[in-house]
DNA sequence: TAGTGGTCTAGACCACCCG
DNA sequence: GGGTGGTCTAGACCACTAG
């Protein structure tokens, strides 16, 4: 039986998603009811709707009316969801790798106009740039450049800990909740700089990621752009209807 | 008011995507409350709420608790969100462009080992190929190859119109839904014979995707391959949470 | 025909933001 | 305090699929 400390839905959530990946619900098998999960978990049928179809639009669980609901097989082992775009350590566990967050440079310096443009600032102003490579057992594989206005930190920026994941590190600096992001995908020759931090030739062809976030005020908060290399690691999108 | 030919949910759905498409909603701005927009549609209120959670999972809206719910002005310039990686169609259409399909080589022959292993068909059994070039405002910038299991259609493959994009086609000359789709996303090189088709230089530098479409009855539908100009074309991905 | 998911309602209470 | 979105319930009826 659940309590009622955080949301019953997110709850379920857990205990679903904690099913999936152990194995109790097997790959391509059916899963309980609607009914019979609102009667164990005691919640009503409502709830455990909202939460099977969003793991159905995650593309975890196939839907068939009449039928019943499904494990899908095939997303279990493709390597990014929805979320995984700009989260490179989770990119990386799903390759089957153990995943390490290097600092290789960090520094305060004023905007470009561009990058004053992106984040909705004025030119000049203050931004706390780093420079991090991921390492998927060890071997290098991303490398990921941020900026972030200095005027966000509520801390020192020699106190930011460089082997946070974005999200967590505005979190706790910054006290801002990433509402969403867009990315743009390119593909690029590898620059010379980039090439010597991740072991690669310079020129070799990349796949490259900008990424801004924003709160759910529509403010930008950091603009990330990264070098992925994709030989190591798969770049997998999976999408639900 | 709304009459039950279709799902309520739906066809709020469309009237709001069609209200925020034409600027009756405008950029920024807050729409009606929940319970509003339940009295004007004479629907009740969780059937808007699951209208404007499904706008708000694609990054068009933002909700605040206890403030309201705004249209997100930066996702309506973005111009792919989840659902477009593999619809080149629309994709060219967001970034401004007149796109049109045209058909450049079709033919049918065995599978390879490895289409049939994607597909999960025997090796040799006989596949319908088609090669696509997707021109924006009459500028080549895809060219998009698929492959389908033969045994899919239920008419001669002469028969097949293909202008169609992909779910179109499955519907109409197979009968089949599509449920989910894979892809996977790389930076290569363009091989000379899809340069020559691109009005491009060999050996340049492409994003490429590829993409397997799933029905769902977890059965793989199509394999796709294309090459994607990214100079002409962004490819921008918005996630939301 | 029984059981499944799909749709929808009416109503309740809560958490939060604003003036 | 009044209005907003966030959560949850109980119950109804429908559409579909399987055996």
């Amino acid at each position: 039986m659940l309590v009622q400390p955080k949301p019953l839905a997110e709850q379920v959530e857990q205990v679903l998603r904690r099913r999936l990946r152990e194995g109790v619900y097997s790959a391509g098998s059916r899963i309980p009811s609607e009914s019979e999960l609102a009667a164990e978990f005691g919640v009503s049928r409502a709830t455990v709707r909202t939460v099977l179809a969003k793991l159905a639009a995650h593309g975890l669980l196939l839907r068939r009316q009449g039928d019943g609901t499904y494990v899908n097989a095939r997303v279990q082992q493709a390597n990014a969801h929805w979320g995984s775009l700009w989260d490179f350590n989770s990119l990386i566990e799903n390759n089957g790798y153990t995943p390490t967050i290097q600092e290789v440079a960090r520094e305060v310096r004023p905007a470009t106009e561009e990058e004053a443009l992106a984040l909705a600032i004025a030119p000049g102003e203050g931004l706390f740039s780093i420079h991090r490579l991921f390492l998927a057992d060890a071997q290098p594989v991303i490398l990921a450049h941020n900026v972030f206005p200095l005027s966000l930190f509520r801390v020192p920026v020699e106190q930011i800990d460089g082997s946070l994941h974005i999200r967590r590190l505005l979190q706790r600096y910054a006290a801002r909740e990433v509402a969403f992001t867009i990315t743009t995908v390119h593909a690029t020759h590898l620059p010379e700089k980039a090439a010597s931090w991740l072991c690669r030739q310079p020129e070799e062809v990349m796949l490259s990621l900008q990424v801004v976030f924003y709160s759910k005020d529509d403010e930008p908060l950091t603009l990330g752009h990264s070098f992925f290399d994709d030989r190591l690691l798969r770049l997998r999108l999976v999408q639900a209807w």
